[in-house]
DNA sequence: CAATGTGAACAGCTTCACAGCC
DNA sequence: GGCTGTGAAGCTGTTCACATTG
């Protein structure tokens, strides 16, 4: 394809790509169609061939596309080939439960820090982790983690953000139901479940 | 405004609005206007302008939108003006953080029942409620509870979801790493928290 | 023949510009 | 003057149709 910005909904959908292929890849499938897939996460056969092809022409006409080799070009083109190091502020339950939670290792992710300030959960153990001091979130940046995932109370989200920031952290997950006040080049994606619900009233 | 389709975006935006009318109300402020709110909320003012009128003009020209009135119909279009109940299954780590997790109250959601299919789980307290078996969902049809949070493994997802549909729920939000196959007249909101986070390496 | 890759048409959403009103 | 409400313009993303290839 000739020049063409990729659009932002693209790229937000090839971790499900990513996602979806890595199981196929344990499964030991070779290929799969765009019609399959397309299936598999209810879009549109059209929509995966146009995304995919943004990148590059992945797929063999008469087969599908290649298991491994397409998970390998969308791991290189999301930055996830090399295991992508996230730091978690919080260890709240929200926190205790993100820290547990195993979809990350399959798409290349690996909590590797986790804070909190109050003292009697300091020094403790959370996993394979320790929980850290909040204040020590500073040291980041030599850690060379660029990655963090908000889950604190609303409250303490906003100055949070800021001492990341200052870490040199890129791109946060904010969890808290509250919006963020960062310079432009962090980019930021926030979800908030109570909103998420809100929304299915309307189309009972 | 004549005739409009109110697009989906809109919609999306609308618990946002609210949570934020909310705050507002809670302090006190009785007018506001789509500049002050798009400034908070990291919108643009015309889009707010917009997304309001769909539904209604609700503003004063030179003045803004009253606080509470505002809040009042966004609270009657998403249907979240008698108080909205919800199921929750899974009582693991996220189910325990969800039932936990403040902000649903501000926009009149209520978790008014969980559910886990762990023996050792079942019967135990967990905040007001007391969990309930898995097998147990189908008795929501007589509690008119329509919604439901999915926080379960991702092999227990569909199989819930299924019971959930039998039900007579009409709405899901789906915390598990998977697809779910339901009716399409079953609307289904999925958040998958490592696809979030898999999408941020990419703007490093 | 089965499936990809893609320009072009289409649909949906956002932004603009400004008339209208307090 | 300040701010809303809104048609129209502009933009972004999706779907279609089909030429193309193994």
């Amino acid at each position: 394809m000739k020049y063409h910005k990729i659009p932002e909904e693209t790229i937000r959908r090839m971790p499900m790509y990513l996602r979806a292929l890595s199981l196929l890849e344990r499964q030991g499938q070779q290929t799969i169609s765009s019609g399959q897939l397309a299936q598999q996460l209810h879009l549109k056969s059209p929509q995966i061939r146009k995304d995919l092809s943004y990148f590059g022409a992945f797929g063999t006409r008469g087969i599908g596309y290649p298991v491994n080799e397409t998970a390998r070009q969308i791991r290189a083109i999301l930055r996830l080939d090399t295991p992508q190091k996230a730091a978690l502020v919080g260890a709240g339950r929200l926190g205790t439960a993100i820290a547990s939670y195993p979809g990350f290792s399959l798409l290349g992710l690996d909590i590797a820090a986790i804070f909190d300030n109050a003292p009697n959960k300091i020094g403790k153990r959370l996993g394979q982790l320790i929980i850290e001091d909040t204040r020590a979130v500073q040291s980041l940046k030599e850690r060379n983690i660029r990655l963090a995932i908000l889950a604190t109370p609303s409250e303490a989200a906003q100055p949070c953000a800021e001492a990341l920031v200052k870490a040199g952290v890129k791109g946060i997950l904010n969890l808290s139901p509250c919006t963020l006040n960062v310079p432009r080049k962090v980019k930021v994606v926030s979800i908030d479940i109570a909103m998420e619900l809100g929304i299915l009233p309307y189309y009972l």
